[in-house]
DNA sequence: TGAGG
DNA sequence: TTTTT
DNA sequence: TTTTT
């Protein structure tokens, strides 16, 4: 019953693409991996960049992203889903390690909230239309 | 006026089949009249749907003429998609409707009208790469130090200024230190370079329609005349110039207007303002990079203050779990209006969460879930898709997947349009097409080498400076160049026949592809490829059959370029030629 | 001796785990014993099969070791996929065997004994562009016009006459008149120049060691005291002297040796003639125009009088059908041995017949009926093959596969390592561990572009002439080159500068990953890729990268070549390095 | 129950390829279209090339191919196939209408002289083991 | 002044 | 025109 | 770092 999905185009196949390129589209099953600190949400995002325009010469916040935009961003993944998602992370990246990304948390407390378990064990599930 | 208003309308047309299977909010944001309306449209919850049952309704219900309704959307695919949907639903009436993307309505209005600002109606589009070339040659002739004043960067800051409004004179008023004046000065030349090349950029093509717009009262009423009935989607992903632009379409603007457009408001009768829909979602602006202003949509009810909004907050996507989870990761957001997606469609499925070690264990744990769900649960390969935030990140999925044998698409890459020999192709044809063009033809000069080198280009240039002359007219009249080698003179003299011959190929009308073909033959680019002993050459000329096949379908099944007006082509008043093709390529990525 | 023969062995064995599930001629190839063994296995009659088990048998129940078989086929893939089913029945002993294509089998002996007939053991090994363009300096050498004297004729040419095991003063006495005269030339300076780099073509690997086998008596009897059993797979595709190898390995021959073998035959000891088993089907024989020689099978009776022969004409592939109507093809062939293929699984599916207008309208009928079997059917797509005669055949199908949606997948196309960056890059990597390699490192000496022009290297080149150097002492000693610029010298000096380093971390076994990780930074390839604006060479930095992560997962698993010795291996006494890498490139398509 | 084929390495969709490339795989489902005359048999076997090299330079039959060759091409491309063969051929090439291979013909003849029928219409199968 | 056109 | 190394 | 034209 999707509206402005049209993933039969993509042909056969995993889709694998950015969360940008994903806009306006939806899939029965999504996964969001990487959820790491630094990954995404992006370490460049509310930092100030190196610009190579002074900063003052334009409104830069703007340009440099924020916390909010990066968490529009997690919300149009998430809500690409029809069914079933899966929220992973890392902890390693080559040597050093990595926190996972306060989303993956903070998604993971609001489901446990909701009768959700946490953490929970990957399974195979049944779709009802699929 | 948070949620949708009882409207007794709704009552008359509660069995109407252009409302059948819509939830409340959404049969009212179809048969709203009247006021400014805005629709906040949550993920998933239909708007698509509202948009073109609104269009129906507003053609079948309330009689209004296909052509006085003027849909814009940011992508072709919208477009198309928006078209078609309404063409089931009210027939072939729907073709003479505007149902285009900003920058194709744009294109429609300057071709008609861009004379009045000194542009010819052929003016050529530069895409990204074009405008970077450009942008590159003005920081060499300013003599800028390349390692500050990147072409990338400069343009960026050109392209904030014109979704802004801003022009080049704006610009260097503003400048408040040398660095600014740098900026600016660039900008200048840049402008003045496209000016003489008669061309635009794409954010030429939203900046100079509303400027023309503002400046030229008889134009804009005209327009409004015509459409009476204006709907945008994805309101929360426009900037400030296509913000600026629907308020110039529907003259709904409470905006302080210029000196200019004060003088033209009194000037040219005031016609009523049209209707306007906006649909958008300010949780979905992710594109604030680009220039996309969110307060576009944030403020829409102070910038029209009888403006009506309409939520939709029933989802008809995901399970309640996923939307629960996607709530709770919104809801931290300040400073945004409350809306919580719902559905009837029950809690389904728990999310899964799972931490692995590194990179590549997360790509394999990936790998194994997607196996377990197409073995246990029905689920094909197509139905999966993984999501992530750079593009680099796609590198361990492919991996894993060709190992394991996974099927699998990567969405999204370098595009067909963007390879170098496509290019190449199309400059050759753009610059037949609109001789002014420069970038074009410097692009194509000595592509394949043809022994007209660096200096003999620039004793051209100097000869075009001198004389006050198109770069074109100074090539045919190479022989007056001082300082040019006889050497040269031979090869510039020999390539001005060629283009000679094909631009009278042009004017005879030839079809695309077969001038497309003359071009690659004449010019021995197919020929320099050909011969290469690099095997990914191979593949540029597949690229290049590939694109004479697109000019060829192209040519047997004409279509008029995206600019041109739908009424025209139903009613069969336009002639198709290379023109069209071009615009087609610029505007369409395909 | 056509059918199988009734050997007592087969009585005794009957319930042998090894011959359960094989018909009769099949156990019968299986435990074979003595004479030479031709297996003629019809298509689909199980013939690898036949080989897994028969090595099995060979092991298990005659006590062989392992060692002392070695097993031939034309793919790496089809020696892998036999090594794994032989270890599966036999387990990990099966790993010190010989299992490897013609060209793996001659290097591995080659790398040991090649130092005999003047060549160092890291000797390169050059594919067929290396050669063409090998070929091509020769020719230009030779001032041969180039319209008459094609590399690539040439090269076929050449090759014919190495399959033929004739080297280049063979080619030159029997040469008959100017052409002949000069192609020989040719070949002589093209081996000239190939032992100069120390480098040999695909051809030379085979040529060169039968000929190292034919005169050197006491090398040739190690590998035959060696190799107590030799198979042989896909036996109708061997050219002559893929054939002369089989001979001097198992001392089977009778044919009439050169002086130089019968003198070696009397020197040193003869020792037992090895069991020999090939295994072929003259019907499948469709590679003459590589050099194979059908007659290779056609007369094994005749070049061995006590050969006993099998047939296999039991399918286990096809329906009835099927092989009916390949059999009445392959029926009306002159010459060839009757051979009937059958199967007991029934008559299957009949034939369908089209006849189309025109190629389009064929390909749309292959597609529907691709949609109808796996609508109807359960066929999956991966179920369905289409094949045609030539690779430009493919267009129309792709064409129709991608407008209807029909995933699809082409088979065979420009390899990974043909692609020009790649060959760049171990064109360096081939310079550093063979500096004689003359052809890599001229590939490189201006790649990317660093001011050493045509001039410069011909300058190089005169000096290396003059003093009988190498090319590369030549480049270090490039300041006594007569005529060199300045401009050139310094240039000149800063490469060899750069390879020196590089060559310091060859020298101190540094991984093949960091290595080439170092060659693309400090050569400056990189840089040059990363600044172009042509979209596609973002592709080739793509593939570098990809060539980077080959070498670094070979480094983190070091496997040694394919020539190294198994039975060295399993010991742990080989160290592996880049010379390993490039190997596994050479030989090993992927 | 094949012994050498590998289909399944070559992944999902239809593969493509030349007989040439199809040696010692199978399919249950195969292909063979272009039956053309000119283009398989290939005109150009058996016919005297316009060589580089002169003629008696060497045994230029062997390298010309042969109809023969051309037959087991053929022969190899039919013993590809495990339950389903279809041969097809067209009568135009853009213009210059062509005659169906002789192979087509006679494996029709072969076909039908074995019980089976010629030209039959395609229809949908079952097939065992899929 | 020599490499590249 | 086909291309196992 | 993301890229609907």
């Amino acid at each position: 019953d999707g509206f402005d999905g049209e993933e039969d185009l993509l042909g056969d196949g995993v889709a694998l693409g950015t969360i940008h390129g994903a806009k306006g589209l939806e899939w029965p099953v999504v996964f969001l991996p990487s959820l790491t600190e630094g990954r995404f949400p992006s370490s460049r995002s509310g930092r100030v960049k190196d610009w190579l325009i002074p900063r003052d010469l334009f409104e830069a916040a703007r340009y440099e992203g924020s916390d909010a935009e990066e968490r529009r961003l997690f919300y149009v993944a998430l809500t690409r889903a029809r069914d079933w998602v899966s929220l992973s992370s890392h902890s390693k990246v080559t040597k050093n390690a990595t926190k996972a990304s306060p989303y993956i948390l903070e998604a993971q407390a609001l489901a446990s909230s909701a009768g959700l378990p946490t953490g929970a064990e990957p399974r195979g599930i049944e779709m009802p239309d699929l | 006026p948070i949620d949708a208003p009882a409207d007794p309308a709704l009552f008359e047309h509660r069995d109407h089949p252009l409302l059948d299977g819509l939830n409340e909010p959404q049969r009212a944001a179809v048969t709203h009249a009247g006021a400014p309306l805005l629709v906040v449209a949550g993920a998933g919850s239909g708007k698509t749907r509202v948009l073109t049952r609104r269009i129906a309704w507003l053609i079948n219900e309330r009689k209004a003429h296909p052509g006085s309704i003027l849909a814009i959307t940011f992508t072709n695919k919208a477009a198309a998609e928006m078209k078609e949907r309404v063409e089931a639903l009210v027939g072939k009436r729907a073709r003479i409707m505007w149902v285009s993307t900003f920058h194709s309505a744009c294109v429609r209005i300057l071709r008609k009208e861009i004379d009045r600002v000194g542009f010819k109606s052929n003016f050529s589009i530069y895409d990204a790469a074009d405008s970077k070339r450009l942008m590159t040659l003005v920081l060499r002739d300013l003599e800028l130090d390349p390692k500050k004043y990147q072409p990338n960067a400069v343009l960026h800051w050109v392209s904030d200024q014109k979704n802004e409004l801003r022009d080049a004179e704006d610009a260097a008023k503003e400048a408040r230190n040398s660095f600014e004046e740098a900026y600016a000065k660039a900008f200048s030349n840049y402008q003045r370079r496209l000016r003489e090349a008669n061309a635009l950029d794409f954010d030429d093509l939203i900046m100079t329609t509303v400027h023309l717009l503002q400046a030229f009262p008889d134009v804009r009423e005209n327009y409004r005349r015509r459409f009476r009935h204006v709907l945008v989607d994805e309101y929360q992903d426009t900037n400030h110039a296509q913000y600026s632009l629907i308020q110039q379409l529907c003259g709904q603007s409470f905006e302080i207007g210029t000196a200019l457009e004060e003088q033209g408001a009194e000037a040219a009768e005031r016609v009523e303002p049209s209707e306007l829909m906006v649909v958008g979602d300010a949780d979905q602006s992710i594109y604030a990079f680009r220039g996309a202003d969110i307060r576009n949509i944030m403020d829409f009810e102070q910038d029209f203050p009888d403006a009506t909004t309409i939520l939709l907050e029933q989802n008809y996507r995901s399970t309640q779990t996923i939307l629960t989870a996607a709530n709770s990761v919104i809801g931290n957001n300040r400073g945004r209006k409350p809306k919580r997606l719902w559905t009837d469609a029950g809690a389904g499925e728990r999310i899964v969460g799972y931490v692995s070690d590194d990179e590549h264990d997360e790509a394999r744990f990936v790998s194994e879930e997607i196996d377990k769900l197409t073995d246990d649960a029905g689920v094909r390969p197509a139905d999966v898709a993984v999501f992530y935030r750079t593009n680099a990140q796609s590198r361990v999925f492919e991996e894993v997947f060709i190992r394991t044998g996974q099927p699998y698409k990567v969405v999204g890459g370098v595009r067909f349009y963007e390879r170098k020999e496509v290019r190449d192709a199309l400059a050759y044809l753009r610059m037949l097409v609109n001789t002014a063009d420069e970038i074009s033809l410097r692009r194509v000069l000595n592509t394949p080498k043809r022994g007209i080198g660096e200096r003999a280009e620039a004793c051209i240039a100097a000869l075009a400076d001198r004389d006050r002359i198109t770069f074109w007219e100074a090539l045919t009249r190479a022989a007056e160049a001082p300082g040019l080698a006889t050497r040269s003179l031979k090869n510039i003299e020999a390539f001005v026949a060629i283009v000679q011959e094909l631009q009278s190929m042009v004017e005879a009308d030839e079809r695309p592809d077969v001038i497309l073909e003359s071009v690659l033959e004449r010019s021995g680019y197919l020929t320099e490829l050909e011969a290469s002993d690099d095997p990914q050459d191979g593949t540029r000329v597949e690229n290049l059959a590939e694109l004479v096949a697109v000019a060829r379908e192209f040519a047997e099944d004409p279509q008029p370029g995206p600019s041109a007006d739908p009424a025209e082509v139903e009613a069969g008043t336009v002639a198709v030629g290379l023109g069209d093709f071009l615009e087609r390529v610029a505007l369409v990525a395909d």
